[in-house]
DNA sequence: GTGAAAGCGCTAACAA
DNA sequence: TTGTTAGCGCTTTCAC
């Protein structure tokens, strides 16, 4: 193993000069750094990880407590994570995978110093880690947004507009039945954020607008068929229908459109795009979440003080425009 | 922060007792053993990550190189990963996850000793970081199988098998003219080891077998359809299909079933589980490669020497054996 | 512009 | 059965 005592002596110099080139935190004379420099290059020195942390009481690690269980939406959780991850390295940060069932897990990472951060994902509306996250003392950013908000940073997508979006896009087009096929029953047993988000936004948005909506639980296996055919069987004139669920609707593409019946889809744009007979598609910017949801994380870590909380607004592939429309 | 030194205090003890006292690695009397653990859990302390792997030299962290890009199969992944952090837990270890398409990650992670061992996955057959891993000294297990498999440690699903047993059981049921739909063309190009093997175990077979085999990639989305639709159009007497591709089966699951044709699904049987009209599925035990992965990697940490190459048998999810049977 | 040295919070000899 | 203490490899004050 090569420490920070090799390169000093193979550079001529001290320890700490060693550390200073490192860190820049010292103006260092072009000479001495250039040996420096090569010597790490030459010796291909990496700075220990824990020796390092120790004595600078800060690890350049995240904590990112994912849902690896399947059912969610694992395209898009992969997708933020996948933002998660990307953003975090530019910034040289590194990423610890916590598991998700493990409220406890999150208190063993930061009092055991293994992270200077957390990040939380698929929140639930009363979710019980965010008690444990206020005890921690520990910078951290929700990816959802739980129903009291209180003082946390949150990120997400703006699951209530995109209902109010979607649902007004198809009361214009004269839709006066309109159904939301959305998250599968457990998610939504579970108080899931997001669901409940987005059946609350499509529902209002349904009673301001006069027209008639209904919210389905929609299993992400080829059952979704027998559901969708089952609720458009006995409410025949439901004719507008915002489908989100990304693993059930590639299962239903093509069974529920076709039938003169406008379909919406709610999904990450590329996953849907060769999808034939759908209206429009509103996107899920997951790998954006990912990445947003970094940089609070980054900015709190950084002193600065970000929203509290940040929603990314939805918007319709197609680049229909219905913002500033009156209902 | 609370040290080890709070605790020693705390229970009247010197730091080394406390210390032995989470370790294990001396006796120590009830009585103390009692009032350390009482001032442990009455504290919350939990140790200092770095503290302990800088003294102990080892950090119970497991680097992970996922696959994070879209276009693989999502769900596999996931669930693979889930199995190796599961497992990892309940061993004491966490996951540090890298970011795959940075060979130079992995080195990363070893010298600055972040990690004590690492898994990488998405392997090519002839991948570039085998030579990294080679050069590290650090213990590590592929998930996947590269062309030379020299000394590594291997996990992964038999796919040569499961495209033999495919390949057998669709001639046996009396097809002459058999397919397989497989990976997208990007996975093939990229020589993604698990669908080279796929392939040849399937054409091996096929040739074995005297039927005529083909494979065409396929791609993981809603054009899967027109692509299937093409060659089954220009190769009408293709009536036996093995479909891997999880994500395209699902678009096309119904459309290719149901025409006299006899479709094998390759993928995780819960997936498939509601899928009409498939022949039968030869599940993809994804979380289960993640947890003898990652026990192949805790075995090598505690200097037993697993298998070389250890590669998960192929069978029928209805349960058709197959075994034995010559062609 | 550079060096010496005091920790950071642990583990594991060494001592008793 | 327990305590004392020398590191582990860094960062960061001091001191020059």
């Amino acid at each position: 193993m090569v420490t920070i005592a090799d390169v000093a002596e193979a550079a001529g110099v001290s320890i700490s000069t060693v550390s200073y080139v490192m860190s820049g935190k010292r103006t260092i004379s072009q000479d001495t750094k250039e040996r420096v420099e090569a010597a790490i290059d030459k010796l291909a020195y990496s700075p220990h990880a824990s020796a390092r942390s120790l004595a600078s009481r800060s690890t350049s690690v995240i904590g990112l407590q994912a849902p690896l269980r399947t059912g969610v939406d694992v395209n898009v959780i992969m997708e933020i994570i996948s933002g998660v991850v990307k953003e975090a390295r530019e910034n040289h940060y590194d990423i610890l995978l916590l598991t998700s069932d493990d409220a406890e897990g999150l208190g063993r990472a930061a009092r055991g110093s293994m992270v200077d951060a957390l990040m939380v994902m698929d929140i639930e509306s009363n979710d019980p880690r965010i008690a444990t996250l206020h005890e921690l003392s520990m910078p951290s950013v929700l990816i959802g947004l739980p129903a009291g908000a209180d003082d946390l940073f949150c990120v997400d997508f703006d699951f209530a507009a995109a209902g109010h979006l979607a649902a007004t896009r198809l009361a214009r087009l004269g839709h006066r039945r309109i159904a939301l096929f959305g998250a599968s029953t457990e998610v939504l047993q579970r108080h899931t954020s997001y669901a409940e988000r987005l059946n609350d936004g499509f529902l209002s948005a349904c009673r301001e607008l006069g027209v008639t909506g209904s919210v389905h639980a929609c299993p992400s296996s080829a059952d979704a068929v027998g559901v969708v055919d089952a609720v458009l069987q006995s409410d025949p004139e439901i004719t507008g229908i915002l489908f989100h669920n990304e693993a059930a609707l590639s299962h239903v593409a093509g069974h529920v459109t076709g039938r003169g019946r406008d379909v919406i889809a709610l999904s990450p744009a590329h996953l849907v795009r060769d999808m034939p007979g759908l209206l429009d598609t509103i996107d899920v910017p997951a790998a954006e979440i990912g990445v947003i949801a970094t940089r609070a994380i980054l900015a709190v870590l950084g002193d600065e003080e970000p929203e509290r909380v940040q929603l990314l607004a939805p918007t319709f592939v197609s680049g229909v425009d219905l913002s500033g429309t009156e209902v």
